[in-house]
DNA sequence: TAATAAAGTGAACCATGATTCACACCTATA
DNA sequence: TATAGGTGTGAATCATGGTTCACTTTATTA
């Protein structure tokens, strides 16, 4: 009697899993998470509403799956910029890894934009956490790695690290929003600029490289 | 012939929508902005929901509202303790900045959480952007002057002042999370704490305002 | 008091979008 | 080939919660 799922069928079932997230990023990466939908989802993946379901039990574990999709890759870059030549010195390392995030970041993607600054749905803000964490933990260990080294003074290593998710996070809202074409909200934001606002995104990196390593360092440059 | 809204009536009128407004803080300091549904806010209120369109034109405008009122006397105090009293250095001012900030976040309030790193809706999360300029302004004031009193190095104020917002929040996610007893996601976060966590809120204050200090002065501590 | 305009009511309505489900169609065993 | 366990379907259903509206009540003035 009976059926058993064999080899290849189980192949099939991985490789239609990929595809399907695969197309559920594109529509990040093209209109945020604003578009994922399960419908738009099915429509870009020429198959049924319901069938999404025989992949993911919910919205919520999709979009869990999305955000570390695309997540891994970046995360990835940055760990090999920070934590991948253990020869050079923290300090310059942490200047690569801010530049990594960022540039990858500035580059234009609304992925970008999604990954970070986006405001989505509380269930997808809750993976947001995790990411960010991730990121965390990276700097955590440079950091650590640094203190040791004698490079930095002694510090809160986590505490450090958090902040600097913070900061890179929030420095660059503001630009990734411009780019990604949000429709801004009604109230007028109280002007903040008593400097002009920046013209490059090579000057922001700067600045907010500065930053971290007066952070970090405690040093001026 | 006809009607004339008296004194006595537009005061009256002016009265119901304050209380409305507290009303909605209230549910939004209880239940956080999730709990903030009109339905709530009629039921606290002892109206019906069509009354509440008749003050607020859509639940949009009402939380903008409730964003601002919580916020004011928020951003008053930490506008005080940064700008109010122009003889002390700036390096002091910033770090009683911070504390007026953290402090009253810290306390406990479901309410600091939920200005600052509830998980909302789209429309509300647009709102967060401005009320987190109004501390970056803030603190570009004071840093501003900082430099021009040569107590700071040179830097980018906006970048600073937008960082520090960032380093701030970022920060404080996790103990605020924790306090308001928010049901975390289901994947288990990576672990980030190579030194023990924060076993004070004090500590946890402490190197905040190192870091801070650090990166705005550029200097150890 | 009659006329007018605003405030108040709350059930009905609507929009959005996730989720279900009964059914058809495939694939592996015996 | 009979059978049982998958996969695919998509219209119908459900859930949530904002918004409307016909109507009643209340306040003001002529």
């Amino acid at each position: 009697m009976a059926y058993r799922p064999t080899e290849k069928t189980k192949a099939h079932r991985a490789a239609q899993y990929q595809s399907l997230l695969s197309a559920a990023v594109e529509i990040v990466a093209e209109s945020g998470f604003q578009g994922l939908t399960i419908a738009a989802l099915a429509k870009k993946a020429e198959i049924a509403t319901g069938t999404v379901y025989k992949y993911f039990e919910s919205k919520a574990v999709l979009c869990a799956e999305v955000f570390k999709q695309a997540t891994e890759k970046e995360v990835n870059q940055v760990r090999i910029a920070a934590l991948g030549d253990h020869h050079r010195p923290c300090r310059q390392r942490l200047i690569q890894a801010i530049q990594v995030f960022s540039e990858r970041a500035l580059r234009g993607d609304r992925l970008a934009y999604a990954l970070i600054a986006e405001p989505v749905d509380p269930a997808v803000e809750a993976q947001r956490l995790i990411y960010r964490q991730a990121y965390a933990s990276i700097y955590a260990e440079l950091i650590g790695e640094g203190i040791s080294k004698k490079e930095f003074p002694e510090q809160s290593v986590k505490v450090t690290a958090t902040a600097l998710v913070g900061v890179i996070a929030e420095t660059l809202i503001a630009p990734l929003g411009r780019s990604a074409g949000v429709e801004r909200s009604q109230s007028k934001p109280p002007e903040l600029s008593q400097q002009p606002s920046h013209d490059t995104a090579e000057q922001l990196l700067i600045d907010i490289q500065q930053f971290c390593l007066r952070a970090v360092t405690g040093m001026p440059h």
